[in-house]
DNA sequence: GCAAGGTC
């Protein structure tokens, strides 16, 4: 028997549907589904995995964080545990009866150790099994059918590379992680975490925080001019000097120009812009363009992920953004002669030659995302269909021309001033009729020629200030972590999540928290490795000549190791002042504001039983406070209360959309109120029922089974012994201790 | 309770 492996179920299936002579047959195996048929070459079986069906951990008894010193990890025993229990056990029940095993895993360095991981279980049940790998850039008929016909060795020295890094990832991450958290007192749901992608990634977050605190703003002022053509057309034309950045200067020029003047057209200039159409969409820019109208990193893949098991788009994760061979555009593009985009599809496909646009970045592992199949409006939701339109108009654009703009350049003399005005105005629409994201608006000036005399009819001097760098978007992050080689395609968006649900980011553009910038401090100071951008680079390197055989896996690991162990002596060496600093930071994280009774410092605190609330630093000569809610974490944003000056506060649930709670004296003041009113409704709407008829749950039934009983009156219920009434009755206890609770 | 990488 010849049994295939592939990562996921879904390209099993698939493949296994490609190869098949005719129909396969779908079998479960320790409930795992299994695809199987018979050929000449005897009988095939393909199963698909879950990516890693194995995980790396430390032993158990290294699990205490507080027993265990964090650099005893460096040196621990790494144990490898099934996280597919299943999985694997169907891996050995057919790697058994195997005579021969093809890895077909994706085509990149993960698939390769997730393909070795596989063969591992294997060969513990049958160690002479004979063994191959396949690789494929698409799933399409005709790639499969040239990677099966030329199968070629498991690559283990790759394999090795992955594991490494799978190593160098937990021994790091674990041990500063625990070392951080110990040194901050922050043990429990609340530990501070740190790993070779998400460190550097939030240092990037807290440096650009710290650029826009240390910026000073320059005042600088514009002039601009209200022109009117002899047409009577106005439009708007600016000072040659951007910026005046001084007032005299401008004042200068106001002085020479009155309402009136007249605007002769000193310069025009007439060009063409080519505007060419956009690359196909690899993850990174699918992420960032669904950025662009509205979606987090983590929504999109989450509904990419949706689309793609529907079969409405083809694989979401991929850096690649060239189109592989193997796959029919054509075809692609017919399967849209109907539906939704068809005037789209019907116009592309009149083009003889159908030649796409080329990203950068061409790869091994799957093609760039593009539509796989045509849906209709009704059969996913609003947000799922704006990105999957978002898609189909990407794949088309990538086929379309270049949009071209007629541009203008106008110059102007008004009193000695030179005056500018610059049009733009879309010609051919091109790929921007498929593709109408983010679209330039045209900015249309009236016809005119050289020698042209306008009128100026209105001056604008406004005075501004220069503007610090802006905070980091989310695809606008995901962008750079690319660029700077942090994480994969599959696991930016990830570390982003990770980065608001341990409260060092909040809000979108990102905003550090006082913590996360004691964190990176910290690390920057002591333990700058893990903190920058190189460690991932040097890794990668490294994994580059094991992946070559040019140096055992063994001996990157050792350095490693023998690095990490630098580290935390420079970490024990400064125990004091790392631990003097984080706190410092912890605590600037739960300062709400100044007290309005007592001027200390109003601060997030925990009582004796261990719920929240805010207190005053002045007890016990001030006892000022304010509730909060029971769960949750607290986050404390730079937005304070125009009246109470205190900071407005965030809540955010892992799973939860975050909570604006505002001010938390407003919050509270808000609640009292609301009480105040629930009481008043209660007392007046709540007068005592004069008749058993009255109370609510008591009909005509009830009300007859009540005087059966010898209750005719209010009084006489409210008196009557309810667990006696109810054996009387058959009405259930309960619903009579709730009326005799109800009546006033 | 720790990381980052797959997949769902």
């Amino acid at each position: 028997m010849h049994l295939i492996i592939a990562e996921k179920h879904i390209a099993a299936k698939r493949i296994a549907a490609i190869l098949a002579p005719s129909k396969t047959k779908q079998v479960r195996v320790s409930g795992v589904d299994t695809y199987e048929y018979e050929s000449d070459e005897g009988k095939q079986i393909f199963i698909g995995l879950s990516g890693h069906i194995v995980k790396l951990d430390f032993p158990k008894a290294y699990n205490n964080w507080q027993k265990v010193e964090a650099n005893e990890l460096i040196g621990a025993e790494i144990i490898t545990t099934s996280t597919q229990v299943k999985i694997v056990s169907a891996l050995k029940k057919l790697g058994k009866e195997a005579t021969r095993v093809t890895i077909a895993t994706d085509y990149d360095r993960e698939g390769e150790l997730i393909g070795a991981e596989a063969l591992e279980i294997i060969q513990k049940v049958n160690p002479e099994v004979v063994f191959d790998r396949v690789h494929y850039s698409a799933i399409t008929p005709k790639a499969i059918d040239d990677a099966f016909s030329n199968p070629t060795n498991v690559d283990f020295n790759l394999a090795d590379a992955g594991h490494s890094r799978q190593v160098i990832d937990l021994v790091w991450g674990a041990s500063l992680t625990r070392y951080i958290s110990l040194a901050a007192g922050r043990l429990g749901k609340m530990f501070l975490s740190v790993g070779r992608v998400q460190s550097p990634t939030l240092a990037l977050i807290v440096e650009r925080e710290k650029e826009r605190e240390a910026f000073i703003p320059k005042p600088y002022w514009e002039l601009s001019a209200l022109l009117k053509s002899k047409t009577g057309e106005e439009f708007k034309a600016e000072h040659r000097t951007k910026r005046f950045w001084d007032k005299a200067e401008v004042d200068a020029a106001m002085e020479k120009l009155s309402i009136g003047d007249e605007a002769l057209v000193t310069e025009l200039t007439t060009s063409e812009k080519i505007d060419k159409p956009p690359t196909p969409f690899n993850t990174t820019e699918f992420i960032s363009a669904a950025s662009s109208i509205g979606f987090t990193a983590a929504n999109s893949m989450r509904i990419a992920e949706t689309l793609y098991t529907n079969g409405f788009i083809s694989y979401p994760r991929t850096d690649n953004t060239v189109y592989p061979e193997s796959l029919d555009l054509r075809a692609q593009i017919e399967i849209f002669k109907t539906g939704a985009f068809k005037q789209y599809a019907l116009k592309l496909l009149e083009k003889k030659e159908l030649v796409p646009t080329k990203g950068k970045k061409e790869t091994t592992d799957h093609p760039p995302i593009f539509p796989a199949s045509i849906a209709k409006k009704s059969e996913m939701n609003e947000q799922e269909w704006k990105l999957y339109e978002m898609v189909v108009r990407r794949f088309f654009a990538t086929f379309a021309d270049s949009a071209k703009w007629e541009t203008i350049k106008s110059k102007f003399d008004i009193s000695g001033e030179e005056f500018k005005a610059n049009g733009a105005r879309l010609v051919e629409p091109g790929w921007r009729w498929y593709y109408h994201y983010n679209a330039p608006e045209d900015r249309l000036l009236p016809k005119m020629e050289e020698g042209d005399k306008h009128t100026l009819t209105k001056l604008d001097m406004e005075a501004k200030e220069t503007q610090p760098p802006g905070r980091y978007g989310q695809g606008r992050l995901i962008r750079i972590m690319e660029e700077m080689g942090l994480g994969t395609k599959a696991t930016r968006h990830e570390i982003i999540s990770k980065l608001y649900s341990r409260a060092y980011v909040h809000g979108n553009p990102l905003q550090p928290t006082k913590t996360a910038i004691a964190v990176v401090d910290t690390l920057e100071k002591f333990a700058p490795t893990i903190s920058k951008p190189d460690m991932t680079s040097k890794l990668e390197a490294d994994m580059d000549r094991i992946a070559e055989g040019n140096i055992p896996e063994e001996n990157v690991l050792n350095e490693s190791r023998e690095m990490l162990e630098v580290v935390f002596t420079e970490l024990g060496k400064n125990k004091d002042d790392i631990t003097e600093s984080l706190r410092a930071g912890l605590r600037e994280d739960k300062i709400i504001g100044t007290c309005s009774q007592c001027s200390s410092n109003l601060m997030v605190m925990r009582s004796k039983r261990g719920s929240r609330f805010i207190g005053c630093e002045g007890y016990p000569d001030c006892n000022f406070s304010l509730p909060l809610p029971r769960s949750g974490q607290i986050i404390v944003t730079d937005k304070s209360c125009e009246e109470h000056g205190l900071y407005h506060i965030r809540i955010i649930t892992p799973g939860k959309r975050p909570w604006n709670l505002g001010c938390p004296e407003c919050n509270f003041i808000e609640w009292q109120k609301a009480q105040e009113e629930e009481k008043k409704n209660q007392n007046t709407d709540k007068e005592r029922p004069k008749t058993l008829n009255d109370i609510s749950g008591i009909g005509k039934v009830t009300a007859e089974k009540l005087a059966d009983a010898g209750i005719c009156s209010v009084d006489e219920l409210c008196e009557a012994d309810a667990l006696e009434l109810a054996k009387v009755t058959s009405i259930p206890v309960k619903k009579i201790k709730t009326w005799q609770s109800d009546i006033v």
